[in-house]
DNA sequence: GATGAATGAGGATTCATTCAT
DNA sequence: AATGAATGAATCCTCATTCAT
């Protein structure tokens, strides 16, 4: 058992190590701008040497990919996991769409990250992409959603959404913002009003702390 | 031959080099994302040496500026001129985000240059938000629009015609695409179906060539 | 268990180590420019960890002389072994350089290790010179040999020989290329040219296998 | 003729540049092993700017083949140059050898440049080897020489005369030593000795100074 | 006004070496 | 004795910017 021990004390410390880079890279690219971000402010983040950052990552590319999986891991776990048991479609959005800008409203850090990379990383964006798709398509199918183009439906919620997200993070304070934007999006998908507004300002679940 | 004509032939040099320069940097800032420019690049388009670049602008972000500010003044002229005698905010949005749409896929030269600076380089995005806010403040004071919060309706219109803009460089190709979009953010304004699918639908001017 | 038992088994496991590290250093210097050998390259070809490396050796011209020097024991050995019987300077010479070719035909890795290496590497070289010197004051001595210039000999037949292994290595493939090599070199020492031939095209005694 | 005169100013300073630093790796090649040198080496020597070596080269390979061709140019000009009067194949080769040999005796530096990268670099090794081989086949037609195989003949050669080359510059004295090499290599292309002795100690027309 | 050679700061990357486990 | 994570010096390379002609 001495030598799987001694491995496996390495690999927790190895393991430790580049959580730590990810979550300093993390970090760092919510305040700079992707291309702006350089190797040296993430290890100067994370108060390591130059080299144990070629120990982890050979690139930035290497890095900001890890980011974005590990962005996208919090979100399958944190966003989408709570609803397993909702099945209305429209609700199932309604809460995606409110713990995303509530999460960005609550943590600016994660929500410029999600700006800044969430659509250039290709994990992520096909994560999103991936669970609103199949939402979308739920709720044609159950004739909650009335829309003529899908791609379309996609484009508005995917763009309405990053927008607002941005909006939000740039300063913008409006009570319920979250829910005015959510709202706006079941409308746009062929929800009544008043049913739309009834899911947008329905109570959510309190949201599962770290 | 009198100074001033003199001065007045430098000037128009002057002026033809610095209009081929922000030509030359529009080309490449359609081609590669804004910060992996270079200003050898920028040069090499325009087949000008070094120096002469500085002769012009300080700086890269100045020669964006430029870009921008040139964008911006074609957009004031060609397409909010065109519907100054429209007074149906509705159909004065549906023609713009027709325009707009139908400009990106007739020229993608142009709209990779959008998507890219659009929200981003400052000239060019007020006048954008401008525009966008005057026709949603005239169509909600007319009643046409029926919109809880103007911040979210404008994250909506911005976010998804961007999102399809994108969508559409990208390559996807559907019959009336840029009608889809029109159609669907008319209704999120409030617009009811038949009468967003009019508007949306309705034959366009020619749009002014160069 | 006896601790002196203990002991020997570790200097046996250490011998084998380093034995080992010495091998795929090696074979490494068979394939790269010496000084694009990198210690992560050997570590990689033995299979083991960084650290043992230091364990054996604390700089990389440690490792090179190693190589170095057991090449040589194995020439000793091997080469210049077998003519202790023998007692015509020609001749010994002749067996001498037809084995060191003969041997870079065989085994392409030992020949590139000797043409990189071979002139670098102090205690090889000293070998080979030592053991051409006496021959070569014998074979005058005897007058078996004619030279004006001792050291301009040993030029002759060294320089010879390492560019005739190169040519060899690179793919160069002539019948009996190192008989041809060897009766020149003889001639030039003054072996009239009938004794030569005879003496470079003499049958060989078989080569001993490992 | 402004324009012409601006750029063949330009020209010439760049040529200029381009030379210097030429000069400069020279310098730099003949003191260290060719893997050792870095740029910073060699922008050192030519007291300029880093970015300015780039200006130039565009890696270290780059600058390495144009020293090579910079003195395989000069070869060609002054040693080649010089015998075209002379018809015997014997002579030709005696006075190219000991051109060769006393030109790295009176210049180590360019010496020691020759050995480390004579055989390498790609433009000096070709003018080298095709200067020899020239010679050779034509002694070999006039029967001038005679020899069994050519191939051999080039090792020899060469071989030997790097070798001493070699040991000339780590310090060997002997007097008159390219006349001893000169005359041992002659010998073994087939020229008797005393004929072999008067041409290797034949005097030497001055070589041309730059 | 146009040119392009020269500059050097900034950033990326490699690799020998140390050291705690 | 073996391991491999961490280190940081050394080097490479790019590119915005200056300036003399």
């Amino acid at each position: 058992m001495k030598p799987s021990r001694r491995a496996s004390i390495g690999m927790e410390k190895r393991e430790r190590t580049r959580s730590h880079l990810i979550e300093s890279a993390y970090r760092v690219f919510a305040r700079k701008e992707t291309d702006a971000v350089t190797i040296d402010d993430i290890i100067a983040e994370a108060g390591v040497a130059r080299g144990t950052f070629y120990n982890y990552f050979q690139t930035r590319e290497d890095v900001l990919r890890a980011v974005a999986a590990s962005l996208s891991d919090v979100m399958n776990q944190k966003i989408w996991a709570q609803y397993a048991a909702i099945s209305d479609p429209a609700e199932r959005m309604a809460i995606g769409l409110r713990q995303f800008l509530h999460q960005a409203m609550r943590d600016a850090t994660w929500g410029w990250v999600i700006v800044r990379i969430g659509l250039v990383a290709a994990p992520l964006s096909e994560t999103i992409e991936r669970g609103l798709l199949s939402d979308l398509e739920a709720g044609i199918r159950l004739e909650r959603f009335h829309v003529d183009s899908v791609q379309a439906t996609v484009d508005l919620v995917l763009g309405t959404s990053l927008m607002a997200m941005r909006t939000t993070l740039k300063g913008h304070t409006e009570p319920n913002y979250p829910e005015q934007i959510t709202k706006l999006i079941l409308k746009s998908l062929g929800v009544h009003n008043d049913d739309a507004e009834a899911i947008a300002f329905k109570a959510l679940e309190p949201f599962p702390e770290e």
